[in-house]
DNA sequence: GTAGGGTTAG
C-alpha cells in the first residue's frame, strides 16, 4: 500500500472525529503535498464548509512549519480562501496576515483589507497591526495615516499592538515626527514600544535621540539593544556599535543574529581585525548558527579586515549563497589583489546560476583594474553575461573596459564608473580619465573623492589646466575633501592618527621614530616627493613643514611598538598615495616588518621591499 | 474554539 493511500485512511478516520484531530493532523503537516491530502479529505467530506475547519487550513498555511515552501502555502491559502462564500474575521486576519509577512504579498493585504471593509465586516485588533506591517512593507506612509483614523474611528487605538505597528510603520515610511507625536500619546509605553522608539529615531538619523530612548527606557531586552547596534552601525556609527556590544555583555544580555551583523560590520568598516575575531568566537561561544544574511556579514568581516583565507573559508562553509554573498566574496579577493582568483570565483557564480547584479560588475571591474587586466564582455549564456579578464600592458589601453561599462545589462552607476576612473589611473590614461571624471562628477557632485582622483589622473599626465578646473569646481559646489586618517592596532589597542593631528599622547616620540626612519630609508635611496607636484598629486592634504600623512605616523608608531619579523596592519580612510606607497615599501625592507595596509579600494601588503598590488592601485 | 507587536541585518 503506498503512502498517500495509507495517509487517505488515516485522514478519513480523523476527520470522523471532527476538528480537535483535524488540528493534529494539520500539525504533522510539514508542507504542500501532505496538506493537499488533509484538504482533499475535508472537500469530501464537505467539512470544508465548516468555518472552524477551513481557518484551521488557512492559519497552517500563513504559519507554516519551518523548512516549508511559504509562498507556495500562500497562495494554495488564498485559493482556499477564494471558494469560501462569506469568510469570516479570522479568515479575512489570516490572509491579509499572510501576504503581509515573508514571502508575501503586502499589496494583497490591503486589497483584503477593502474588500472586506465592503463585506460590512469591522477589522479588529488583530486586523490592524497586520494592516501596518503591509503598509510598512510597501512604505505606504499615506494610506498608513489613513489606517490609523480608523483604528481611532474604531476606537482601538490603546491597544499595545496596534500601537507599536502604527510606530513601526511611520518609521518605515520615514515619518518619525508621526511616530514621535503618537508616542507622547502613549500612556504606559511598555518594551516593545519603546524598542521602536529607538527603531525609528535610527531610522530618520537621530541617533542621540534614539540613545537617549535607550537609556531611559525602563527595561531593555536582546531586541532593544540588537536595534540599537544596528542603528549605530546602519548610520556609521562604528565605534558606538562596538562600544554597545561590549556594554551589552557586560549586562549579560545574550546578542542576536541581527546584533552580530551590526558588529561585525562595524569591525569590517573599521578594519578592527582583533574586533572582529572576539566577535567571531563569541557567536561560536553561543551556538549563533551562521544563516546566509550573518555568514556574508564574517566573510566581508575577515576579507576587509586582512584575512582573505578565513574569509573564503567561511564563504565555502555557507549553508547557501546569493548574488550578494558571492558578490562580497568576489570584491573581498579583488581588494586582495587575488584577481585570478576573483575571476574564477566570478565564473562559479555564473556557473551556479546566480545572476550578477551591477555592484557585482564594479567589484569584477575593480579585481581587472587591480590586476591590470581590462574586463571584456563576452556573448551571453543562458542570459546570464559572461566574462573574463585579458591582460593587458602597463600602458594598458582602456578602450575595452569602458566598451564593457557601456555594453553591461546593468545601468553603469557611480562605483561602476568610480571603477573605472581608478583604472584610467592607474593606466595613466588622462584622456579617458578626463571624459570619465566628467561623468562621475555630474553623477555624483558631492563625492569629493572623484574630483580628487581625477585631478590626480591630470596632475601626473602635467594637465594642470585640468587640475584647477577641477579644484574650482569643487569650490564652486562646495565639495569638501575628506580629511585622512589612519587606525594600527597594537597590543590590541587602537591608535587612530588624523591628518594634521597631534593628539596622540606619545607623539614627540613618534616624531622622532620618523625622523630615524626617513634617515635609514634615504640611506636606501628614498627620494622624497616635495613642492608642486605634491601638492597636486597628494589626495590628503600637505603637512606644512613635512610631507607626513596621518599613514607615516601610524607607520611610526608601528615601528617603535614591535620588532623585527612583526606584522602591522594599517586601515587607512583614502587611498594610499605613492609617496606613502614608496615609504612603506622601504620600511618594510630596511627595518623588517611587514604591513599589511588597507586603504580605501584594496589591500598593500609590503614584504621586503615589494608590494602585493605590483605598483597597480 | 482558532491568531498578533519591536531587531529585517550582509
Amino acid at each position: 500500500m503506498n503512502a498517500s493511500r495509507s495517509a487517505s485512511l488515516l485522514v478519513a478516520k480523523a476527520l470522523s472525529a471532527k476538528s480537535p484531530v483535524l488540528q493534529l493532523l494539520l500539525e504533522t503537516c510539514t508542507g504542500l503535498p501532505q496538506l493537499k491530502v488533509v484538504h482533499a479529505h475535508m472537500l469530501r467530506s464537505q467539512l470544508i464548509a465548516d468555518v472552524f475547519c477551513a481557518s484551521r487550513l488557512l492559519a497552517f498555511c500563513v504559519d507554516p512549519p519551518t523548512g516549508a515552501d511559504r509562498p507556495s502555502l500562500l497562495y494554495y491559502a488564498e485559493k482556499v480562501f477564494s471558494l469560501v462564500d462569506q469568510p469570516n474575521l479570522f479568515m479575512y486576519n489570516a490572509m491579509i496576515r499572510g501576504w503581509s509577512g515573508h514571502g508575501g504579498d503586502p499589496s494583497r493585504s490591503l486589497d483584503l483589507l477593502r474588500q472586506m471593509l465592503r463585506m460590512g465586516l469591522r477589522p479588529d485588533n488583530l486586523t490592524f497591526p497586520f494592516v501596518f506591517k503591509a503598509c510598512a512593507a510597501l512604505g505606504y506612509g499615506g494610506m498608513g495615516r489613513q489606517v490609523h483614523g480608523q483604528v481611532v474611528l474604531v476606537g482601538l487605538w490603546g491597544d499595545p499592538y496596534v500601537q507599536s505597528s502604527l510606530l513601526h510603520m511611520y518609521a518605515r515610511c520615514g515619518n518619525g515626527g508621526a511616530a514621535s507625536r503618537l508616542f507622547r500619546e502613549i500612556e504606559r509605553p511598555d518594551a516593545v514600544i519603546w524598542t521602536t522608539m529607538v527603531l525609528v529615531y535610527s531610522q530618520c538619523g537621530e541617533l542621540l535621540s534614539a540613545r537617549k530612548m535607550f537609556d531611559e527606557m525602563p527595561d531593555r531586552n536582546a531586541a532593544t539593544w540588537s536595534c540599537m547596534i544596528s542603528g549605530y552601525a546602519k548610520n556609521g556609527h562604528f565605534e558606538e556599535a562596538l562600544d554597545l556590544f561590549r556594554s551589552m555583555q557586560l549586562e549579560k544580555v545574550r546578542a542576536n543574529e541581527a546584533a552580530m551583523v551590526g558588529v561585525l560590520t562595524s569591525c569590517a568598516n573599521l578594519g578592527t581585525l582583533e574586533g572582529g575575531k572576539m566577535a567571531h568566537e563569541y557567536m561560536v561561544r553561543h551556538n549563533i548558527v551562521l544563516n546566509l544574511i550573518l555568514g556574508t556579514a564574517l566573510v566581508e568581516m575577515y576579507a576587509k579586515c586582512g584575512d582573505i583565507q578565513r574569509a573564503i573559508a567561511i564563504f565555502e562553509q555557507l549553508p547557501e549563497r546569493d548574488w550578494l554573498s558571492w558578490t562580497t566574496m568576489i570584491a573581498g579577493l579583488a581588494m586582495h589583489g587575488c584577481t585570478l582568483m576573483a575571476l574564477e570565483y566570478f565564473s562559479k557564480m555564473v556557473g551556479a546560476g546566480v545572476a550578477p547584479r551591477a555592484i557585482t560588475f564594479t567589484a569584477v571591474l575593480s579585481v581587472c583594474s587591480h590586476g591590470g587586466l581590462v574586463a571584456e564582455a563576452l556573448s551571453s549564456q543562458n542570459g546570464a553575461l559572461w566574462m573574463h579578464g585579458r591582460p593587458l600592458g602597463r600602458a594598458g589601453k582602456l578602450q575595452e573596459a569602458e566598451r564593457f561599462v557601456l555594453e553591461m545589462p546593468v545601468e553603469p552607476d557611480g562605483s561602476i564608473w568610480g571603477a573605472l576612473l581608478g583604472a584610467c589611473r592607474i593606466h595613466r590614461n588622462s584622456a579617458m580619465g578626463k571624459r570619465v571624471g566628467e561623468i562621475l562628477t555630474q553623477l555624483q557632485p558631492e563625492h569629493g573623492g572623484y574630483y580628487v582622483l581625477a585631478s590626480n589622473i591630470c596632475a601626473k599626465a602635467g594637465q594642470w589646466e585640468g587640475v584647477s578646473e577641477l579644484r574650482r569646481a569643487m569650490k564652486e559646489r562646495g565639495v569638501k575633501k575628506e580629511l585622512g586618517h589612519s587606525l594600527v592596532e597594537l597590543d590590541g589597542r587602537a591608535h587612530l592618527f588624523i591628518t594634521g593631528d597631534k593628539s596622540h599622547p606619545e607623539i614627540g616620540k613618534i616624531e622622532e621614530m620618523w625622523e630615524e626612519i626617513l634617515q635609514r630609508i634615504r640611506a636606501a635611496g628614498y627620494v622624497g616627493r616635495t613642492g608642486e607636484v605634491l601638492f597636486d598629486i597628494e589626495e590628503e592634504e600637505k603637512d606644512s613643514a613635512l610631507t607626513k600623512h596621518s599613514e607615516k605616523l601610524a607607520i611610526a608608531l608601528g615601528v617603535m611598538k614591535t620588532g623585527p619579523g612583526a606584522t602591522i596592519r594599517i586601515v587607512k580612510n583614502l587611498r594610499v598615495c605613492e609617496d606613502c606607497h614608496e615609504v612603506t615599501k622601504l620600511v618594510s625592507e630596511v627595518f623588517h616588518r611587514e604591513f599589511i595596509v588597507r586603504d580605501r579600494n584594496r589591500f598593500h601588503h609590503f614584504k621586503g621591499g615589494k608590494c602585493s598590488c605590483l605598483d597597480y592601485w
